[in-house]
DNA sequence: TTCTCGTTATATCGGTTCGATATGTTGAAC
DNA sequence: GTTCAACATATCGAACCGATATAACGAGAA
């Protein structure tokens, strides 16, 4: 359960507190959700449902609302409506609260943020601090770097060094301004 | 061959132009240029080396430079110094030529951008103006998404998505930057 | 001295993930 | 009425990562 699949786990039962969904709109809405950094393969997805599945933390729906032509076709399957259960309720819950320093990470850290409506201030806090702390490493590491490439002849390896080091300077920024905002005004349930 | 290891191979190939190195010194040289991105772990590296060597695109060199005190351990092993054949010198150029739909791609975009001074103007604008095409439809679907969200109710969400839509656009406008000063046009005082 | 610790260095294993592809349905366009 | 794109599920092999094993070495502490 290392890595990522954790993730794809946390996101299909963030998006199944709204409604039911099927597999393809669950990998249609988490690639523009999260598409920007990466996307989500269906040889990922499926067999994540399927584990999902037997820990009982999702559940197939009924063929509710397939059509207007449901009942007349019987028979039909197609398409396999998957629906939350109170035990991914509490599995989404616990999986949030535990956001250990892979919470950190690229791509979790998306996910998480995402579904931060749906968790405390307290956490929501650790995560962004965590995350914040995470990048000023990784920036650390490139501007040490950056100096020594820049004495060297290499125009485009230095280039690609000052942006990536705008890159992360810049989300640390976002970090701390969500930050502030997150400090600053506590019951901001919607504040656009 | 496919999605990474093609570009593992390029980096190393790439890397070796300059001096022969070891597995782990070229492990470190790569995740300092590619790091804010993505970093390469041992178990891609050492069996793409071992990949290599097979194909005649790298060679072992002898025990060179291995320290000061080299005469006098005799018999040392430890580090295996690769460098650069021709036929690799030649695979470098190919595949840097090759610069297919994958080129566009974050990994491979920024691996083919670090070596730009080993190839032609005209590869590297091609480079350049493709990876601009594949973000402007990402920012395209991102954005579209966008409006969608944040006629939602969960402003989280939709901070993920501006924060991405807004990354994808800085780095648009740091190609065209790039794509402009490469054409010549030098001065292209700032127009945002 | 020896012991431990951090760094350098190579190597592989198990499990996860991806890209490609197969298969079939539905509806709209032509 | 056939072709085409979008919808939808599913799986396979190759690639990849994280963890770990192994070991040599220098520095410093005991």
């Amino acid at each position: 359960m290392t890595r990522r699949s954790a993730s794809i786990e946390l996101a299909v039962l963030g998006l199944l507190h709204e409604s039911p969904m099927h597999g393809y709109e669950l990998r249609k809405r988490l690639n523009v959700m999260l598409g920007w950094r990466r996307v989500l393969s269906y040889g990922s997805l499926y067999p994540a449902l399927k584990k999902m599945l037997r820990a009982g933390h999702i559940a197939e729906a009924g063929n509710v609302g397939v059509g207007p032509a449901a009942a007349q076709a019987m028979g039909r399957r197609q398409r396999i409506n998957y629906q939350l259960t109170p035990a991914g309720r509490d599995e989404f819950a616990v999986l949030m609260s535990e956001a250990g320093p892979s919470a950190w990470e690229d791509e979790d850290f998306d996910i998480r943020f995402a579904f931060f409506s749906r968790t405390d201030m307290e956490i929501r806090l650790r995560i962004l601090e965590g995350r914040r702390a995470r990048l000023s490493e990784r920036l650390q590491r490139v501007q040490a770097e950056l100096e020594r490439t820049q004495r060297e002849v290499d125009s485009y390896a230095a280039e690609l060094q000052r942006h990536g080091a705008e890159s992360v300077e810049r989300e640390m920024r976002w970090l701390s301004e969500l930050i502030q905002r997150e400090r600053g005004e506590p019951p901001a349930a919607t504040t656009p």
